[in-house]
DNA sequence: CCAGACGTTGTT
DNA sequence: GTCTGG
DNA sequence: CCAGACGTTGTT
DNA sequence: GTCTGG
C-alpha cells in the first residue's frame, strides 16, 4: 500500500450536468424543432455561444476524468505486471465506492479481462484499446492539457472541402469518368444460344439408352460410329418429331390464331359459311382471290403461306386500329426465349441507367468547368480589388500631404475601378447565365464583346438652315403643327457638316422665353455650341473649361453641379441632327457607325407621292412654307443648355450638352451608352415645355428606346476635319450600290439621297453638278446659299486636304 | 467658416 | 500619358 | 468622339 | 453659382 502514497489521491467529482434548458435556451429550442424548421443564420451566434458553454463544461469533465485516469495509469506502470491484478483489486473497490462515475468503466474493463490481462500488458499503452469505449480514446499525452474549443474549427474544416475551389485534378477525374469503360461491351454481350434443353435431354436420354444397351450387349457398342455424329442425327430426328407435334395447331388447322379468330367471327356473323367437310373456312383474302376454292388449295395452306397470311392479317388489323400491336407480344412473344427477353430487358435498363449517369456526369463536368471559369474571374476580382485599394491608398496619401491627386493618380484609380466593374459584370453575367440557361439573352451571349463604346461625340447635320427649320416642325400644346423660326442671327452661326464634333455649333430647338422663367407655347431654333459652359464659369476663354461637358449622364443629372442648375431652370433643349456617329471598339480596331431614325416610312410616302398622283399631296395644308417636310427625318436628342457671358464682357455664348442613357438593346453591340433620343412630336414637346412638364417629370422621357437604325461607315469620319458625304455613306460598296434589295429601306433612302445630293458631286470627274433644286429629297431651298450643298458646289472640290467647315 | 470642385468616356 | 483642337 | 501635339533658341 | 470637404 505504500504505492498508493506515491500518487495523489483520486478524487470524487460530482458532475452536475449543465442545465441547458436554463442556460442554453436557443439550443433547447433548436432541439425541440422538427428537421424542416432548420436553423436561421441569425441564430448561429447565440447557438455557438451556448454550444461553447456546453462544450466547456464537457471539457472540464473530460479533463478531470483524464487526471484521474492518469493517476491510475502512472501508478499501474510503476507497479508492473505482476501487481496489476492485485492492485486492481485493492484499489478498485475503494475507488469505485468513492468515484462511482469515473471508475465504472475501468471496473467493467477489468471484469471483462480479469483473468488474462496481467502478463500480456506490460505497458499502459496496451491498455488503451480496452479503454477506448470510454471518453479517453487517445493516448493521454495527445490530449491537450487545456483542450481548446475547436468545435467551430472542426466544423469549418469539415465543411471546407465542399466550399473549396474546384481543381484541375477534379476536372480530370470527371473527364476520366466520362470515358466509356473499356469493358462496356462485355455487359451487352449475349452469349450464343446453347442447345435447347429438349435437345440436351434427348441427348442424355440417348446416352442413357446407349449405356443400357451397352450393358445388354457389348457388341452393339463396338458397331456404333462416333458417338457425337449419331447423337446429332438422333437428336435432330427427335426434335423434328416433337416440333411436328407442336408446330401445326392441335386441330390440324394450317392457319394462325388470328386468322382463325377472324374467320370464326365471320362465320358467326354469317358473312361466310363454313365448308361442311372441312374445319377450314373460306378464305376472304384479297391476295388469294375471292373465288378460290379452299379445297383445291388446302394443301398449299399447310405450307409457309399461312404464316405470311397471318402476318398480313395482323398488320392490317393493327393498321385499322382493331388490334393492339402490344398483343403481338402476347401472341408472338409466346415462342420467344424468356431468358433472352429478360436479358434484353436488363440490358435495356442498364443502358438507360448508364446513359442517365453519363448525362449527370456530363452536367457535373459542365458545372465544374463553369465554376472554374468563375473562379478565375473571382481571382481577377481579387487582383482588381487590390489595384483599386492601391490607387485609393495613393490618392489618400496625396490628400494627406494636402496635395490634390495628380491626373495620373486619378486616372489609375478610375481605370482600376472600371476594370473591377468590368470583371464583376462578367461574373454577374455568368451567374445569371447559369441561373437561367434558357434565358440566353443577347446581352449574355455578347457579355464578353459588349466592350464597344457608344456615346455621343460626333454628329452629322447637313441640312441648310431653312431646311432645318422645315424639318423641325413641332406640335404646340393644342396639337397644332408649327414650324419654328430661327432666333435672330442664329441661322448664320450654324454650319452644316457631315462631321460635327464637340465645340462646333448645331441647331437646337427650345421654347421661347419671356423674361427669365415664363414659357410661351412656341419653339424657336437656336445655334448653340456643343459642350456646356456653365453660367458661372470664370475664365475668359471657354476652351479653358477643363471638364468634359459634351455629354451628361441622365442617371446623375441631379447630382452634378454643372447640370443641375440648367435642368432646374428648365433649360432643356432638343439637339437636331441627321444622326450621330459611334465607334465600336473590338480588340484593337474601331469601326464607326452612323446611327439615325429609320426613314422607311417617309421613303414609302415619297415613292407613293412620286408614283401616284404627282399633283396632289406634295403641298399640304397650313405649313408656313406650304409643304410638309418629306426629306430626312432629323434625330431629336434631349439636351440641356446654359448661357455664359465672358467675364470681361462680350457676346453671350449658348452651349449645350447631350444627355446620355444606357444603350438600347439593338445598339448595345456597338456601345453601352447612347444619346437620349426623343421619339416623336409629343416627347419633343414635353421635353421642351418646361412650363407644363416639371424637371423631375421630364427626366422620365430620358429612356433608351430601340427606335434607331444604323450602318457602318468609313473611318474617314474619324478625323473631324473630314467633312464629306462619305462620312455617312454605308461602308460596304456592294451594300451601297449593287444590291439595294439587301439594304434596309433607310439605307436605301440614304443611298438615293446621297446620289442626288451635291456632296456626291464632289468627285473630281463629276464636273457638271446639278442644281440643288433638281434634287427632290435634299434640295437646298435656302436662298442665302449657306447650306452644305451649296458649300460643296462653291467649294469646287479641288483640294485633297480634308475640308474644314467654317465654324 | 473658406477652399475648391464643378465631367465623361475608354483602355478589346 | 494627357491635353487641345476640330 | 478622334487626331495630333507635346518645345526653345538662335541662325542664314 | 452652388455644393462638398476640411
Amino acid at each position: 500500500m505504500s504505492e498508493l502514497k506515491d500518487c495523489p489521491p483520486l478524487k470524487y467529482y460530482d458532475f452536475k450536468p449543465v442545465e441547458h434548458v436554463k442556460l442554453c435556451p436557443r439550443y433547447t429550442a433548436v432541439l425541440g424543432r422538427s428537421e424542416d424548421d432548420g436553423i436561421g443564420i441569425e441564430e448561429l451566434d447565440t447557438l455557438q455561444l451556448e454550444l461553447e458553454t456546453l462544450l466547456s463544461s464537457a471539457s472540464r469533465r473530460l479533463r478531470a476524468l483524464e487526471e484521474q485516469r492518469q493517476i491510475l495509469t502512472d501508478w499501474q506502470d510503476k507497479k508492473g505486471d505482476k501487481r496489476f491484478l492485485k492492485i486492481g483489486k485493492e484499489v478498485d473497490p475503494a475507488a469505485s465506492s468513492r468515484h462511482p462515475k469515473p471508475k465504472k468503466p475501468k471496473l467493467e474493463g477489468k471484469a471483462g479481462h480479469g483473468p488474462s490481462p496481467g502478463p500480456g500488458r506490460p505497458k499502459s499503452k496496451n491498455l488503451q484499446p480496452k479503454v477506448q469505449e470510454y471518453e479517453f480514446s487517445e493516448d493521454p499525452q495527445d490530449i491537450p492539457r487545456n483542450p481548446k474549443n475547436d468545435t467551430p474549427n472542426r466544423f469549418w474544416a469539415s465543411v471546407e472541402p465542399y466550399c473549396a475551389d474546384i481543381t484541375n485534378e477534379e476536372i480530370r477525374v470527371l473527364e476520366d469518368l466520362l470515358k466509356p469503360p473499356e469493358d462496356e461491351a462485355e455487359y451487352y454481350k449475349i452469349p450464343a444460344l446453347g442447345k435447347h434443353y429438349s435437345q440436351r435431354w434427348a441427348q442424355e436420354d440417348l446416352l442413357e439408352e446407349q449405356r443400357e444397351g451397352a450393358r445388354v450387349s457389348d457388341k452393339k457398342k463396338s458397331m456404333l460410329g462416333p458417338l457425337s455424329e449419331i447423337d446429332a442425327k438422333d437428336v435432330d430426328a427427335l426434335l423434328k418429331k416433337s416440333e411436328s407435334q407442336h408446330e401445326p395447331p392441335e386441330d390440324g388447322c394450317p392457319f394462325g390464331p388470328l386468322t382463325q379468330r377472324l374467320l370464326q367471327a365471320l362465320v358467326e356473323e354469317n358473312i361466310i359459311s363454313p365448308m361442311e367437310d372441312s374445319p377450314i373456312p373460306d378464305i376472304p383474302v384479297k391476295d388469294d382471290g375471292a373465288g378460290t376454292s379452299p379445297r383445291s388449295q388446302g394443301k398449299a395452306f399447310s405450307v409457309p403461306h399461312t404464316r405470311s397470311l397471318e402476318a398480313r392479317i395482323r398488320e392490317e388489323l393493327v393498321a385499322q386500329g382493331l388490334f393492339d400491336s402490344d398483343e403481338r407480344q402476347g401472341v408472338g412473344g409466346e415462342s420467344e426465349d424468356e431468358v433472352l427477353a429478360e436479358l434484353q430487358k436488363r440490358q435495356a435498363e442498364l443502358k438507360a441507367l448508364s446513359a442517365h449517369n453519363r448525362a449527370r456526369k456530363q452536367e457535373l463536368l459542365r458545372l465544374a468547368r463553369e465554376e472554374m471559369r468563375k473562379q478565375e474571374l473571382r481571382q481577377c476580382v481579387r487582383v482588381a480589388d487590390n489595384e483599386v485599394m492601391e490607387a485609393f491608398r495613393r490618392i489618400m496619401a496625396a490628400r494627406q500631404k494636402k496635395r490634390t491627386p495628380t491626373k495620373k493618380e486619378k486616372d489609375q484609380a478610375w481605370k482600376a475601378l472600371k476594370e473591377r466593374e468590368r470583371i464583376l459584370k462578367q461574373l454577374d453575367a455568368k451567374v445569371r447565365y447559369s441561373a437561367s440557361q434558357s434565358n440566353n439573352t443577347l446581352i449574355n451571349r455578347f457579355g464578353f464583346c459588349d466592350t464597344s463604346p457608344l456615346m455621343c461625340g460626333r454628329t452629322a447635320c447637313t441640312l441648310a438652315p431653312d431646311e432645318v427649320r422645315r424639318a423641325s416642325s413641332y406640335r404646340d400644346r393644342s396639337g397644332k403643327k408649327r414650324q419654328p423660326q430661327w432666333r435672330g442671327g442664329d441661322a448664320d452661326k450654324y454650319r452644316p457638316s457631315y462631321n460635327k464634333s464637340p465645340q462646333s455649333f448645331s441647331p437646337v430647338l427650345l421654347l421661347v422665353r419671356v423674361g427669365q422663367e415664363a414659357a410661351v407655347d412656341e419653339c424657336v431654333l437656336a445655334t448653340m455650341r456643343w459642350g456646356l459652359v456653365p453660367a458661372w464659369f470664370r475664365e475668359s476663354d471657354p476652351s479653358k473649361m477643363q471638364y468634359s461637358t459634351s455629354n451628361c449622364r441622365s442617371e446623375s443629372l441631379l447630382e452634378k453641379k454643372s447640370y443641375k442648375d440648367p435642368l432646374l431652370k428648365g433649360q432643356r433643349c432638343v439637339i437636331l441632327a441627321d444622326g450621330f456617329y459611334e465607334w465600336r471598339r473590338q480588340q484593337k480596331d474601331k469601326q464607326p457607325f452612323f446611327i439615325y431614325f429609320p426613314q422607311s416610312q417617309r421613303e414609302e410616302q415619297d415613292e407613293m407621292r412620286k408614283d401616284g398622283q404627282s399633283g396632289e399631296g406634295v403641298i399640304k395644308g397650313d405649313a408656313e412654307d406650304g409643304g410638309d417636310w418629306t426629306g430626312w427625318r432629323l434625330l431629336t436628342i434631349a439636351g440641356l443648355f446654359d448661357c455664359w457671358t465672358p467675364p470681361g464682357g462680350g457676346e453671350v455664348l449658348y452651349t449645350y450638352t447631350v444627355i446620355t442613357v444606357n444603350a438600347s438593346p439593338n445598339l448595345q453591340n456597338i456601345h453601352d451608352r447612347m444619346p437620349a433620343v426623343l421619339d416623336g412630336d409629343e416627347e419633343v414637346r414635353r421635353w421642351l415645355d418646361f412650363g407644363e412638364v416639371r424637371s423631375l417629370d421630364a427626366l422620365r422621357l430620358l429612356q433608351s428606346k430601340s427606335c434607331l437604325t444604323f450602318h457602318p461607315v468609313s473611318s474617314i469620319v474619324n478625323n473631324s476635319r473630314n467633312n464629306s458625304p462619305e462620312c455617312l455613306q454605308p461602308l460596304d460598296p456592294k451594300v451601297a450600290s449593287k444590291s439595294p434589295s439587301k439594304v434596309s429601306a433607310s439605307s436605301r433612302m440614304m443611298i438615293n439621297w446621297l446620289k442626288n445630293s451635291p456632296g456626291k458631286r464632289k468627285t473630281p470627274d463629276d464636273s457638271e453638278p446639278k442644281k440643288p433644286e433638281e434634287n427632290p429629297a435634299a434640295a437646298n431651298h435656302s436662298s442665302r446659299g449657306t447650306g452644305l450643298m451649296q458649300q460643296w458646289l462653291m467649294g469646287n472640290g479641288a483640294s485633297k486636304k480634308p475640308r474644314t467647315s467654317n465654324i
